[in-house]
DNA sequence: TTTATATATAATTATACAATGATATGACAA
DNA sequence: TTGTCATATCATTGTATAATTATATATAAA
């Protein structure tokens, strides 16, 4: 019986994870789910300021999910991988079932700091 | 030109995937992989102690990835859906590529709280 | 050159949340 | 009943990390 099931392993697969459970990383990852983007276009779709957007980035290219390429003073990033739009579309089949389940985990909050479109004024109605 | 991608949709699936983005709970996820377990189980194979597995099941639970079945004293957990499984496939795959990144990314440290199986003094040797 | 634009990095702050220890509940046995 | 085992809950503490506000770098245009 084994007492413990692969502790590296393991540690290294929720780091991936972990790379899709941050509602920044999300955005970004679904925004460049079908064609590549500058990070100005990504700042643009995403709503995220331009310094956590190229952080997040940062994050994520280390962890191999994108890749960036430079171009002038453009930098483009893309997918590093087309499972990683399964995954995404995975997620969100399994979504559709248990969106319920989700949406009233009181685990975690729902809302982050929610940049509201038309104002500054909105934030931050937590669930929990 | 969409300004924001789908608030609220990302929101879930962020919390979602977080569900997967923790050591402790993909370590349960990963024991359920195969069969049900109980919760004496469960903290036997993840040597997670057991309020905290209890918390972490609970959390699955209510974010339905996984269902519970009381049994006189025992509590049986599995996995909701068999998409859960494929989903933790997916993302084991998608690791043999990008390991190395994953495991260089000193975005996130790498290593928790390392219970060690034998003993219980060595703890804590952080990356970042 | 200077200026503007695109991206990255740093330092700081704030907060979500994982783990722990103590305790509660609930089921079965003696 | 009383006790024991299985599981759940609570309160607390500490830490990881997301966001912000600078500022830096680099490329290109004027």
């Amino acid at each position: 019986m084994p007492s413990i099931i692969n502790r590296s392993s393991i540690l290294l697969q929720s780091k991936l994870f972990r790379g899709f459970g941050d509602p920044a990383r999300l955005t970004i990852l679904q925004a460049l789910r079908n064609n590549p983007l500058t990070v100005t276009e990504i700042v643009a779709v995403s709503g995220l300021s331009q310094p956590n957007t190229s952080n997040h980035l940062r994050c994520l290219r280390e962890c191999g999910l994108v890749t960036a390429e430079q171009q002038g003073k453009f930098v483009t990033y893309r997918l590093s991988d087309q499972r990683i739009a399964t995954l995404l579309e995975l997620g969100e089949a399994l979504l559709m079932d248990t969106a319920r389940g989700v949406y009233e985990c009181t685990h975690y909050t729902l809302s982050q700091h929610e940049p509201s479109p038309d104002s500054k004024t909105s934030n931050d109605q937590s669930v929990s």
